[in-house]
RNA sequence: GGUGAGGUGGCAGAGUGGUCGAAUGCGCUGCCUUGGAAAGGCAGUGUACGUUUAUGCGUACCGUGGGUUCGAAUCCCGCCCUCACCGCCA
């Protein structure tokens, strides 16, 4: 949500952002409602103060004659307002429903383009991995060394199923557990939140509207969580903070529900895109500063980029083009993992930030020094999806015996192990 | 799921049709008092939008959305939520 008056103020900025994010949304039509919203509501308003001056002098007439005639004219001017409101109504809702479809003004270090394949590559880091031997794809690996089951995933779930067994299930936690002390020495406080929200939270994150299809809701109107940035945004709304809070640093942790309604040709086989996983996310609330906002973005984004150093996974860094911001973000960075199978960078982070884009949708306010109530700025970084990051960990460290290496930092939460190789299960 | 009670300003808590944006107390801010503080005294203390800017003025907001009325915190209806008890349950 952006401020009407900046709307105003700025037509050509937003009309240029929209035009970068190749999002359509009539803003000269918005403009010309405003007018009319504007001229409507200063008549409603003088003709309320007309009617609550009445009502006193109704209150303290003398006698019954003529409170009776004050009643009658009165009468007159409320058919008039009503019918004017009559007319705001309609009027009110195309605005509120334009309102929400402006994106937000893209930074200028945004690059043009259409998709992500317009994407700009800011970092590379690691090796693309070589193997000296005939390379298999995650499924295989997995499904040999015992650490996954599609087939059953498929029979109980159905499209895009899986099941993690046994040390794929294992490999699971020890990410997990590593993640939260690698984050947590970074000065966040973890959280654990609803992955069933109100309607509402989607509105205030950006991914209502425009979303819809991409989001499962239950029979009573609630919705699932694709992100858990949804529940932790939602945890200040409508409160008031105390700028000594700022910034506010959460390492969230839920799962994460995606019907993938646009893709269902795509990625089909394994663990890439799925309707159901788990996410480590990081959530920053700062104040109402461009600077703040653009330092906690690069601090995001390293802190993953680290983490998966410490992995040992091969990755670059894109900034993303117009055409691939989301409609509130200003700026964002995706982390993608080398895949040797498909010779190709996949993503597996997201670190974005939309100054009050979203706490402006939350109503999540601070007091400033100077007693104002500003809008904080929020920002979010993935700090590690599973079992997406499965696919380049399992095929970067695959080995010609059909063993997969373990990353050091994670061995101490495989039980010390190396290495991942069959064994006999005992479950 | 059932029954009952209730949602008012930062908090507590009055207010059942007009002079109520809302008593009172607490908290908070400023001033007086003091060597300094406490106590005490005085004054002030919500948000958004519009208008005007030296102040100011107008409108809206008493969970939420409708309705009745010249006029609604107050009456009527729907919804949401909280609390208590019962039932069920990881």
């Amino acid at each position: 949500m952006l401020d009407i008056k900046f709307i105003r103020e700025n037509l050509d900025v937003v009309k240029m952002a929209a035009q970068k994010k190749k999002i359509v949304v009539d803003l000269d039509r918005l403009v010309s409602l405003d007018d009319k919203r504007r001229e409507l509501m200063s008549s409603l308003e003088k003709k309320r103060a007309q009617q609550n001056k009445a009502s006193g002098e109704i209150a303290q007439a003398g006698s019954d004659e003529e409170r009776q005639a004050m009643i009658a004219q009165m009468s007159e001017l409320k058919t008039i307002l009503q019918a004017e409101e009559e007319k705001f109504k309609p009027l009110m809702e195309e605005w509120k429903a334009l309102m929400l479809q402006v994106p937000q003004v893209p930074d200028m270090t945004v690059p043009d383009g259409d998709s992500d394949e317009d994407n700009q590559e800011v970092k590379v880091w690691g090796e693309q991995t070589k193997f000296d031997f005939e390379p298999k794809d995650h499924v295989e690996i997995m499904t040999n060394l015992g650490m996954a089951d599609f087939e059953r995933g498929t029979k109980v779930h159905g499209f895009r199923g899986y099941y993690l067994t046994g040390d794929g299930a294992r490999l699971c936690w020890a990410i997990w557990n590593y993640a939260n002390t690698f984050f947590g020495a970074k000065d966040f406080v973890p959280l654990l939140g609803p992955s069933i929200v109100r309607k509402s939270n989607l509105f205030g994150t950006g991914h209502l509207p425009n979303e819809a299809e991409d989001v499962y809701h239950t029979q009573d109107e609630d919705y699932l969580i694709g992100t858990s940035e949804i529940s932790t945004m939602g945890y200040y709304s409508d409160e008031v903070l105390d700028k000594a809070q700022l910034p506010i640093k959460y390492l969230a942790f839920s799962p994460c529900y995606r019907r993938e309604a646009g893709s269902h040709g795509k990625d089909t086989k394994g663990l890439v895109r799925v309707h159901e996983f788990f996410k480590v996310e990081q959530v920053v609330l700062c104040e109402a500063s461009h600077e703040e906002s653009v330092q906690h973005h690069e601090w995001l984004n390293r802190n993953t980029e680290e983490f998966i150093e410490s992995l040992g996974i091969p990755y670059h860094t894109v900034l993303n083009c117009g055409g691939d911001l989301g409609q509130g973000q200003v700026k964002k960075y995706d982390i993608e993992l080398w895949v040797p199978l498909e010779k190709k960078y996949r993503e597996i982070s997201s670190a974005s930030y939309f100054h009050d884009f979203q706490t402006r949708r939350f109503n999540t306010r601070y007091k400033d020094e100077d007693g104002k109530l500003r809008y904080a700025h929020s920002l979010n970084c993935t700090a590690i999806p599973t079992p997406r990051i499965l696919v380049s960990l399992i095929e970067n460290f695959q080995q010609a015996d059909g063993s997969v290496r373990i990353p050091e930092v994670l061995q101490g939460y495989m039980g010390g192990r190396s290495v991942i190789e069959v064994m006999k299960e005992t479950e």
